[in-house]
RNA sequence: CGGAGCGUGGCGCAGCUUGGUAGCGCACUUGACUGGGGGUCAAGAGGUCGCCGGUUCAAAUCCGGCCGCUCCGACCA
């Protein structure tokens, strides 16, 4: 393998981190020359990043095949009828990247890929016969996000691992699934990046099931509900939680003057009440569809969970203008008197008995509101929002939150696309049948910010010798003609060992050199120094060690591997 | 899409309020010294000040519009 020299890497370090860099990650990966952005949430990978890059990759690819799966590759252009097939042109659309072609067809740039693998199936798949199947790509994928941030995490354009599989029923679709959970432990392990797995919406992917492996950390973009007693994890968008002790009185429904009052602790502090002693109205367009959500009035409503309770696809708060229209009064709305199929009511409330609610006229609130008698839901369903500090439901202890990054998400998507797609194979009655599908998606360079920001110190990069861009980092302290001999000597002997070595042959000083090899983060660093020499010595240092290590120069490429074999332990 | 901020040499920034020859640090080039944690000295190169328009004798600076980027939110594997 050929040494890289330092002085013909494509790509610089830079001193100081560009000032749109927020992230540990983002400023490491700049600064060490290893990622440049283009445009928003479009960047190009140079020489030591693509080869980390690569290993990820590979390590992947392995667990993919162990699991199983195999390599495919499918198209990035594709016509946008294949999204209308499949109902998702819609649902989808803001984030589809258009374009037309030169017979003004409208193509779009593939976001991900079930339809493209549904499509395969019909195609070739015919019998029970030909089940199960386990297929995964690693392509670039394009969508035009709302908002691209933190450097690598959230982007345009970007390498991502999907695999689908197919399955004749539920039990078989769950071991599959079993596996490719497990192929997702080792992925993350091998990285070097510490995984949490959690129950999951599934989102615009569709389906029923999903988990998603989270990397813990605080410059995540999700909330991660967590029980560190009993394991419980979820994403804050699905979390489930206790409620807590009802707080609810008993009598006549009565109205009570509370002028200018119109938030819940307002109310709470003007009747001296606790908050869990009220209702909270919130107000919501779905699908079109002005709706009334009640909760009690300690809780917030989670939109997400409205949205999957009422198989909804979309929904927003109602403005102002909206609520007035509906005939609803902001700050003091009362369920009373609405058309229960327009409320929906979260088990909060109609557990607790009376609460104190809105009684639909400015500056009236009215006690003892109680369902079942004075107002009913047609839908009563979870819609709170978890809080640190809310009870765990599988062992009651006090739940926590922490941000966390999404690395891979893993979907039972069931008959989503089969259906609408018509793909379906003839079982062994020859009656025709609907595959079970699955798919499984990691970012690719969304997992090399992860592994950078799990692994630096505030010198650089401290990367695992698994994904590491090279396995020593070679640096020669002047050059006088036995530093040029040993020099030569020491990397024909690790390269032929088989490791990556980069070789800082420039002419720079001791401190540029090292800090710069701090920076880029080879797990071994070879010093070869005159001063060292006349002992008849190099020094070898772990970057993740303080201090190195002076061994003879003879056996040095020995010692250098035994360096690097005790850090895969 | 709502809110906030920022666009001045490769990177980090000053200059703008009060219009008048575009500056600093790092990086880069050449030379000398130096040589184990971003060294010193000297001499250099490099910028239509995001773009378009306006005001003015004169615009980086004032005014209008647009574009780009970042952050918060909405949204989103």
């Amino acid at each position: 393998m050929p040494v890289t020299r330092m002085s013909r890497l494509f790509g610089r370090t830079l001193r100081e981190a560009p000032a749109d860099a927020d992230s540990a990650n983002h400023q490491l990966l700049l600064r060490s020359g290893l990622i440049v952005q283009l445009a928003a949430g479009v960047y190009s990978f140079l020489p030591p990043a693509w080869r980390t890059l690569r290993k990820i990759e590979q390590i992947v690819r392995e667990e993919m095949e162990a699991a199983g799966s195999q390599e495919m590759r499918m198209p990035a252009i594709q016509p946008r009828e294949l999204w209308e097939e499949s109902g998702r042109a819609d649902s989808y659309g803001p984030v589809l990247f258009n374009l037309k072609d030169r017979r003004e067809r409208t193509m779009v740039l593939a976001p991900t890929h079930e339809e493209s693998v549904t499509d395969l199936f019909r195609k070739i798949v015919q019998s029970y016969r030909d089940l199960p199947q386990s297929v995964f790509q690693m392509q670039t994928k394009f969508r035009d996000e709302p908002r691209p941030r933190g450097g690598l995490v959230r982007v345009r354009e970007f390498i991502m691992k999907d695999a689908y599989t197919f399955d004749v029923d539920d039990d078989a679709f769950q071991l599959t699934y079993n596996a490719m959970r497990q192929a997702y432990y080792n992925t993350f392990e091998r990285c070097g990046v510490p995984v949490v797995a959690v129950q999951a919406d599934s989102g615009a992917i569709g389906g029923k099931q999903s988990e998603e492996f989270i990397f813990l950390t605080e410059i995540g973009e999700d909330n991660i509900i967590l029980c560190s007693c009993c394991g419980y994890a979820a994403n804050q968008e699905r979390a489930e939680f206790t409620r807590g002790q009802p707080a609810g009185t008993v009598g006549e429904l009565e109205e009570v003057e509370t002028p200018g009052v119109t938030t819940i602790e307002g109310l709470a502090e003007f009747l001296d009440i606790p908050a869990q002693s009220t209702a909270k109205a919130a107000f919501f367009l779905v699908d079109g569809q002005p709706t009334f959500a009640v909760i009690r009035g300690d809780l917030e409503v989670n939109e997400l969970k409205l949205i999957n309770a009422l198989d909804a696809l979309e929904a927003r708060p109602l403005l102002p203008e909206e609520v007035e229209a509906a005939g609803w009064v902001a700050g003091y709305a009362s369920p009373i008197g609405v058309d229960p199929a327009r409320v929906i009511a979260d088990p909060s409330v109609v557990e607790a008995g009376g609460l104190v609610a809105g009684a639909n006229r400015v500056g009236m609130h009215a006690r003892n509101v109680t369902y079942g008698r004075d107002w009913t839901a047609a839908t009563v369903a979870d819609i709170g929002m978890a809080q640190p500090g809310d009870a765990c439901t599988e062992c009651d202890d006090a739940l926590k939150m922490q941000r966390g990054i999404e690395l891979g998400h893993i979907f039972k998507l069931g008959t989503r696309y089969a259906d609408p797609m018509e793909a379906t194979f003839l079982d062994a009655d020859g009656e025709r049948r609907t595959p079970i599908m699955g798919c499984y998606g990691i970012g690719i360079e969304r997992l090399m910010a992860a592994v950078v920001q799990a692994n630096h110190d505030e010198l650089g990069i401290v990367w695992p010798r698994s994904v590491a861009p090279f396995d020593v980092h070679v640096v020669p302290l002047g050059g006088g003609d036995d530093v040029t001999a040993a020099l030569s000597q020491i990397e024909s002997q690790l390269s032929e060992a088989g490791l990556q070595v980069l070789s800082d042959d420039r002419d720079e000083r001791a401190g540029v050199k090292f800090n710069d090899a701090d920076l880029l983060g080879a797990p071994l660093r070879v010093t070869i120094g005159s001063r060292g020499l006349t002992q008849g010595q190099i020094e070898l240092k772990l970057r993740r060690d303080a201090e190195p290590t002076p061994v003879p120069l003879d056996s040095a490429a020995e010692a250098a591997l035994a360096a690097l074999a005790s850090l895969d332990g």
